[in-house]
DNA sequence: ATATTTGCAAAGTGTTTGCACGTAA
DNA sequence: TTACGTGCAAACACTTTGCAAATAT
């Protein structure tokens, strides 16, 4: 455990915040400003690895984020205009498929994008 | 409309195929030895301004692929080995958030993600 | 002391762009 | 004919890698 491996995980801290690697190395380049970018897509591919930190992309996968809060699972909420996201803890589950929409595969997760326009970009 | 973007055209013609921008190319490239990449990705983003075609992403965003089932709303099943997915046609609605769960978003659209393994990869 | 992590700079992806040529309408 | 589409190659943004110096255990 090393100042720039505490760094990375501090800079993605906020629990239903999705940033981007950019991000991340701004963050932890505001504490420790010798930080490297490859040092921050290092960690963060190994807390990706871990299975601490879901990388994450909602816009076609022309933007990355990461996921702090990979260990709960939840759906999440995204804005078509500012590409942000939010958590939704959802007390539903996602319903089933029956075997013919299953089409042969073996379904172990699922969630759910519900796609919209955000509060700031509303009234923006 | 030109010979290349037929081609284009063609390429994705498979209704529930997810086909990457390279596959569109050597699909492309079959028929149109001289296509070039450039026009593949013009006619694309083309494809997608238009509504056409849908850009999506289940992996994160390490992997582009083009959905040209893009008019009829549908769910995806993803297989986490291989990447490939397929669509579902699902009859059932997604349940609505409650104005709680909205967080201030207007909710517009909404689809399920399944992640799961298929048929193929489970054999293999 | 030894193995691991860092920073830098260079290489690698996949995608986009500028410009001259070719082609569609 | 006139504007638009094409191909090429160079530019681009983002991510990964090789290596030597620095650091953790």
């Amino acid at each position: 455990m090393t100042a720039q491996r505490r760094a990375v995980a501090e800079a993605l801290s906020a629990p239903d915040l999705h940033v981007t690697a950019e991000e991340v190395f701004e963050r932890a380049a505001a504490v420790l400003p010798e930080i490297s970018r490859a040092t921050v897509y290092n960690t963060l591919n190994d807390l990706v690895a871990l299975g601490e930190v879901r990388l994450t992309s909602f816009d076609g996968g022309q933007t990355r984020r990461y996921d702090p809060n990979a260990r709960v699972p939840h759906h999440h909420l995204v804005c078509t205009k500012c590409g942000g996201a939010k958590d939704v803890l959802f007390g539903h589950a996602v319903p089933p498929l029956s075997k013919k929409e299953r089409q042969g595969y073996e379904v172990d997760a699922s969630h759910i994008v519900f796609e919209g326009i955000c509060e700031r970009c509303k009234s923006a």
